[in-house]
DNA sequence: TGTACATCAGTGAACGCGCGTTCACTGATGTAC
DNA sequence: TGTACATCAGTGAACGCGCGTTCACTGATGTAC
């Protein structure tokens, strides 16, 4: 085979990473094959020897966005519980860093817009990763008064999305900061008495 | 005059009614000039006799679909205050019915993440909706627990908007009824004890 | 070791289509006499 | 009251452009002898 043995496979990979990229700073609907491939450095009649459409490639890897993110959210958390563990979770999503790096963080505040217009096959994929935030919120958090702990995963999810989302929306930074840091503290109650660092 | 005095002027407000149904139904990028102006019984090429350019005619659009929005969710809670208010406006926002009505619903589940990406103009459009949405809480709602008025207000609008927008977002029926009853169990601890009507 | 051939990842031009925008024109109305 | 003219909201064809997708071709590689 050409450019030795696993040349194709890697070169799927360069598009998918650029994939991830561009849907996160454009959207779905920004972001076409041609940029997709030219920012892989390739050009675009070559990507139908990778996915069968535009399509298949968000479908691939939104599955891979999503899996990456879960994984690193709560990487090294391992030895956390309760709601020490839940506000180092906030803490990460929330944060300035992670609302100034929309092409590598999560997918859901630059895409969740556009998945709840996206075909049921999309939102499927949406679905599964929901449900396994549940299950890791189920396994670390208690439940809280009158909240389930999926019930507060389920709002814990919506409030941080919505709330990085709000952030990157307005136009001062001092507000942007307000957004992230009210939004902290209604997450987690112990951050009321905190100041935002990150 | 051409149709009586004030034709031109009313078909301006046809082509806004139909231009704020469509970015809520199909996004900003989703929703095109000739889109909008058959939705309003017109042809394109009209279009520039009302608006400068699409742009024009979104900064528009959603100034006037946010004030709409402000104006609906508060009306008629004059007499309400404290978490007696925010209770109904939580109900009222993240509700079946509004989750099922996305082309006359709140402008901010379906454009948000558009917005985000969007030039500061449009940015300082949304900036002062959450201004003016700031000041309603602080009228209506008690500081909470190491919570301002204004907090609540910035976290509520976050939490609300998110958990439509991941209601809408899902494919099984059931998990987005849980989405919305989990949010509202966040925004107001008193729902913790109800069960979802509406 | 050297040459001829087969493979196939990637190129680049082309396709039909819908986009935002422009513009010469139409035709229903109000105005002037 | 009736006719000629001016106005201008809206039409519809056309523009250049970028989209997603197709396909004949190229050329770097591995294989056979």
């Amino acid at each position: 085979m050409r450019y030795g043995p696993d040349h194709k496979q890697r070169t799927r990979e360069r598009i998918l990473s650029a994939a991830a990229r561009l849907f996160r700073e454009r959207g779905i609907l920004g972001a076409g094959v041609d940029g997709v491939m030219r920012q892989a450095g390739l050009t675009a009649g070559g990507f139908y020897a990778h996915f069968r459409s535009k399509d298949d490639l968000l479908a691939q890897t939104l599955r891979r966005m999503l899996v990456e993110q879960r994984t690193r959210l709560i990487a090294g958390l391992e030895n956390r519980e309760g709601f020490d563990w839940l506000r180092e979770v906030v803490r990460r999503y929330l944060s300035r860093s992670h609302r100034d790096d929309i092409p590598t963080g999560d997918a859901l505040p630059p895409l969740l817009s556009e998945i709840a217009r996206a075909p049921n096959s999309t939102k499927q994929i949406f679905e599964k990763h929901i449900e396994a935030l549940v299950v890791a919120f189920e396994e670390k958090t208690p439940p809280g008064p009158g909240l389930s702990a999926a019930d507060r995963a389920l709002a814990t999810i919506a409030l941080a999305a919505g709330g990085l989302a709000m952030a990157r929306a307005v136009r001062s930074q001092s507000l942007s900061d307000r957004i992230l840091q009210a939004c902290r503290k209604l997450a987690v109650p112990e951050f009321a008495e905190e100041r935002i660092k990150s």
